[in-house]
DNA sequence: AGATGACCGAAAGCGTTTCGTGGTCAATCG
DNA sequence: CGATTGACCACGAAACGCTTTCGGTCATCT
C-alpha cells in the first residue's frame, strides 16, 4: 500500500475529528499503521502535512462549487449557487467547521493562517468567475478584485454572521432576494 | 461639585486608557476623588457604570455622523459620508478602539456584549436613514433591515477587514467608487 | 536503503498558593 | 441623620513549580 496515501488519510481523519492542535503525530502514525519517523520522510513537519490536507479540501470545495453551477445559466444564478455552496461547505464540512471552531477557541496560529488562505482562495475563485462573466458580456467591467471581495463578505455576513446576533438564520430566499435587488442588479448588463 | 459627573468622567478616562478589565473600581474612585463606596450609590456595579459610559459614546458617534451629512444632499452622498464617519470613529475613538482590542485579546464578555450593542445601534441608525430615503422617494422600497445590515457589513469589510489581509488599506476613493457602482446604483431611484 | 520507535528538550498542563478586585457595611463626618 | 468612606471579605484569576506531553531526530534493525 502507498504509505504516503495512508498517512494522508490518517491525518485527514484525525484533523477532522480533533482539529490541528489536538492531533498528535503519534496518533497519525498509529492510525496509518506506520512508524512516526516514516511520516517525516514524506512531510517536513506537522504543518506541511496539515497544509497538504487543507489543499485537498480546497479542491473538493472548488469541485462542489463547480458542480452546482449550470452551463449556460445566467451569471447571477450560477454566482449565487456557487457562493451558497461554498458557504454551506464552510459550515458543514467536518474539517473546515472544526478549524473555524479551533480558530475561535484556541487561536492556533497555523489554523489562522490556513483559514485566511482558504478565504483568499475562495475570493480568487469568485474573481475568476466575474472575469469570465465580463468576458462573456454578462457583467459590467469593474474592479473585479474588490467586487469578488465584497460579494464573498456579503454572503458570509448573511449566511454566517447574521445568525450570531439574531435568533434565527436568514432563509436562502431572503438572501437571494436581497442580493438580486442590490449587488447583482447593478452588476449585470 | 456633582459627584456623579466626577465619577463618569473618571471612569471614561480609565476605561479609555486601560480598557474594561484593567480598570479597577479603586482606580476610578481615586481619579474621581471619591470613596469607592460612593460609586455604588450611583451605579449598581462596574458593568452599569461601563454601560453608562458607552451610551454616552454612542451618542457622540451619532452626533458626529449627523454632523458630516448635508441637509438636502443626495442620499448616496450622505449615506457614504455617515458610514465612513462612523467607521472612522470606530477606529479612532480611544475608548472604542480600546474595546475592540480588548475583545480580540482578552475576550472579556462585558466588552463583547457592548460591542455587539454598538453595532446593532449603528445598523439601526442606518436603517432609519434608509427609511427616510424611501419616504422621500430617493430610495427604492426594500428590506430595510437587511439592506442596513449589508451596507454596514460591506463598509466594515472594506474599511477594516481589508487591511488585515492586504498590505495597504483601501483608499476612500476606491471604496466610494465600488459602492457607487454596486449597492448604491441599485438602491437609488 | 527504508522504516522504526526510544529518546530529547521545549512547551503545555495541572494542582496549589497567593494576590487582586468587585462589592459590602459598620464607622465616621458634616 | 443621611451621605460618604475605606477596611474588610469572598472569590476568581494569576504565579509557581512540578509533571506530562508532543514534535522532531537518529541510532538501530530489518
Amino acid at each position: 500500500m502507498d504509505r504516503r496515501q495512508e498517512i494522508l488519510e490518517a491525518a485527514e481523519k484525525s484533523f477532522s475529528l480533533f482539529g490541528y492542535k489536538a492531533t498528535t503525530m503519534d496518533q497519525v502514525a498509529k492510525i496509518a499503521n506506520v512508524g512516526k519517523g516514516t511520516i517525516y520522510t514524506f512531510f517536513a513537519n506537522k504543518e506541511e502535512l496539515f497544509n497538504a490536507i487543507v489543499l485537498k479540501m480546497i479542491n473538493e470545495m472548488r469541485a462542489e462549487a463547480d458542480a452546482v453551477s449550470v452551463e449556460g445559466a445566467p451569471f447571477e444564478q450560477n454566482a449565487h449557487a456557487r457562493l451558497m455552496q461554498m458557504l454551506k461547505f464552510r459550515g458543514t464540512h467536518q474539517l473546515y467547521a472544526k478549524l473555524i471552531d479551533e480558530e475561535k477557541e484556541l487561536r492556533t496560529p497555523a489554523v489562522g493562517e490556513v483559514l485566511q488562505a482558504i478565504e483568499k482562495e475562495i475570493i480568487f475563485y469568485v474573481k475568476e468567475k466575474i472575469e469570465k462573466g465580463i468576458a462573456k458580456g454578462e457583467v459590467f467591467p469593474c474592479d473585479t478584485e474588490l467586487v469578488a471581495y465584497i460579494l464573498f463578505k456579503a454572503y458570509l455576513a448573511l449566511v454566517s454572521d447574521w445568525g450570531k446576533t439574531h435568533d434565527e438564520e436568514l432563509s436562502e430566499e431572503r438572501i437571494a432576494a436581497l442580493l438580486k435587488g442590490t449587488i447583482f442588479k447593478s452588476l449585470l448588463i
